[in-house]
This record gives structure tokens, sequence and C-alpha cells, in this order.
DNA sequence: CTGTGTAGATAGACTTGTCTATTTATAGAG
DNA sequence: CTCTATAAATAGACAAGTCTATCTACACAG
């Protein structure tokens, strides 16, 4: 499901879509998720979210300093975007401006995933030197500049918002005047 | 309609509650918009587009420099989020991650307002003395930021991340290392 | 009468969630 | 081992409602 939502949405993601693409029945979908739609887009999206986290944490442990790392986080949003035809962006952005006061449980798997995103980064950042004070606030300025970046790359279809991003977060990382 | 759809999206935006909350006829909704609801939503995008691109100009034209132009815009959206309760963002940020293929006029609205704002950001700070080449690239990132930071202060109901993105731009705009 | 515009019913294709069977797996007695 | 009883899980029909777009009927100006 992870896909559809990243793709079209909760709203558009229809649960007999999702029963058609799995060959799952409606009865075996309501007894594992007695939540409905949103207990099953919540995992959903949690799962994708996690996935991302490890992936951050995997790009920040192998590169050799954090501007390096910054910039592989940028290329990979890129070459996903590229590689769908710039159909998929963040996994959650859609999701999180989706969700309001009739979904609560999936308005709180976003702000977890985003919260694990940014502590991801910030931990990232920390461990190759940057200070504790200053990770923290390029650790969100970079959230800021990616989900910024991927929207306005969707949109647009093209990769240079992401590259104008990566070069912002290069400087906001590497120079302290 | 621009409110709803700012708030919940297009998909969330039926045309029925419309109907009920202007007293028109559907009758004359189809006569009026023979494109039907995608054709309403088009209009209405652009419509709220075009203020904020006067807004914007007229931000531009009324402050001393580009730095206090770009916080006074960072504060008008704050301001609005914070008016609302952390419901209403950006104004066309859900539409343009909903819009696909399905929506062909609908995206070309999104593209169509999101390069307006760009280029008024970028004129605007060509009129305050930014030379244009750097006038662009510094359009392109208020933009992201702007974009990636009303995402997450809604998503997170803090104007924090729209803090740093003021800050980030004021160091984009005015210092150059 | 004709053309413009409005009003609201209707169609037909969705939506999600509940419901009752039916199948499959597990456990225990003899 | 075999048979039975119970639980777990699946299958798919169904209900009730929503959605958009079309269609017919009507009002009214020129």
């Amino acid at each position: 499901m992870g896909a559809s939502l990243q793709e079209h949405g909760y709203r558009a993601t229809s649960t007999t879509q999702i029963l058609a693409e799995t060959g799952i029945s409606r009865g075996s979908l309501y007894f594992h998720f007695p939540g409905g739609k949103e207990a099953l887009a919540t995992t959903a999206l949690l799962a994708s979210g996690g996935r991302v986290t490890a992936w951050i944490n995997s790009e920040f442990s192998q590169a050799s300093d954090a501007v390096a790392a910054a910039c592989q986080l940028i290329d990979g949003f890129a070459a996903g975007l590229s590689a769908t035809n710039f159909r998929k962006g963040c996994p959650v952005a859609l999701c999180a401006l989706e969700a309001g006061e009739q979904e609560p449980a999936l308005s709180e798997a976003v702000r977890t995933v985003y919260a694990d995103w940014q502590r991801a980064i910030e931990e990232g950042l920390s461990s190759h030197g940057v200070e504790a004070g200053a990770a923290a606030e390029i650790a969100q300025l970079a959230l800021i500049q990616i989900e910024g970046a991927l929207l306005l790359a969707r949109s647009a279809r093209s990769l240079h918002p992401l590259n104008v991003a990566k070069t912002a977060l290069i400087r906001a990382i590497g120079g302290k005047p």
C-alpha cells in the first residue's frame, strides 16, 4: 500500500483497489486491521517511514563526512523521483497534508515519521563532528529543504529544485560564516 | 472553494459541499464550468495563486530591502498558519501533490502558480539589488524553504520550521561568504 | 418563439465497513 | 493415530451512503 499512498495519497487509494492488487479478501483486511483503512494506512506509512529512517542512518554511517552523507540523501531522493517519472517523491508528504482531524492515527504516524527522520539526520550530523546545537537546526533545515524540493520537483517534473537544495545544504553544513 | 482546496485538498472537497455552501445549484455549476469539478478547482487555484503573487509583489515593493521583504513573506505565511490553527498552509501544496495524469488542467495550474511565485520573488530580489544570476537561484531556494517549512509546520503544529527557514533565507540573501 | 440561465431529480459508478458462511489450523481425549 | 471441539482466518455478499456528471423541466428576457 505504501506505493499507492506515496503516489496517489490516502483518499485516492481505495481499499477495494488494495484488495484487488494483493488478492487479500475484505474479511481478512478487517480481521487484521479492525481500525479499517486508516489503521492499514498508518502501518503502511510507519513501515515506509522506517525504511527511510534506516536508509538515512546507513548513509550517514557509510559516508566519509557529513556533507557527503547529505549529498547521498538528496541524490537518493532524486533517483527515486526520476526513476518513477516524477510520480513518487516523499513517501509521507501527501498523507501529511491530507491527514486532518478526521484521521488522528494517520496524523500522528506522520509526525512520528518526520520526527524520526529529523532525529536520524541530527544524530548523523553529530556523529560526523557537527556540534549538538547546530546539528539540530541543520537537521531541521535539511528536512525542510528536502520536503520542499521534492514537492516542487515533482510538480515541475524537474530535478532542479533538488540540486538547489543540495548546494544550499552543503553550504549550511560545511560553510560556517 | 479556494479555502476548502487549501485545507482539505481536491479529492476531499466535493462539489456537493461547494453547492451547499454557496447556494448554487448543480445545473448552474455545470453550465458555467463545463469542465466540471476540475475546471472549477483550476480557476479557484489560479485565483488563490494570483492573490499570493500580488501579495509577494506588494511586500517586495513596500519593504526597504530584500531581507525585510523575505521576512514579511515568511511572517505572513506563519500568521495565516497560526490563525487557522495550523490548518491552512500553502494554498496549492495539497493540489500540487494530488494532481496527477488524471487532472492535467489542475497540474498545469499548479505549475503556473509556482512559476509565478518564483518569478515574483526573483524580480523582487532583483529590484532590491540582488544580481540577476543569484536572484533566480535564491528565489528557487526561497520557494523550496517556504513550501517545506509550511508542510512541516502544519504537520507538527509548530511555527519552528518557519523560523528556521527564515533565518536560513536571511543568510542566503544577505550573507555572501 | 428563442436563447440564456437556473433548479433539482436521476443515473451509475464508486466508497467503506459489517455481516454470515466457510475453510483452515490447533489442541486435546480416547 | 484418530476423532472431535474450538479457535483463527478467509471469503465474498451486502448495506448504506457518497461521488460526479447528465438530463429534463422551468423561468424569464428580448
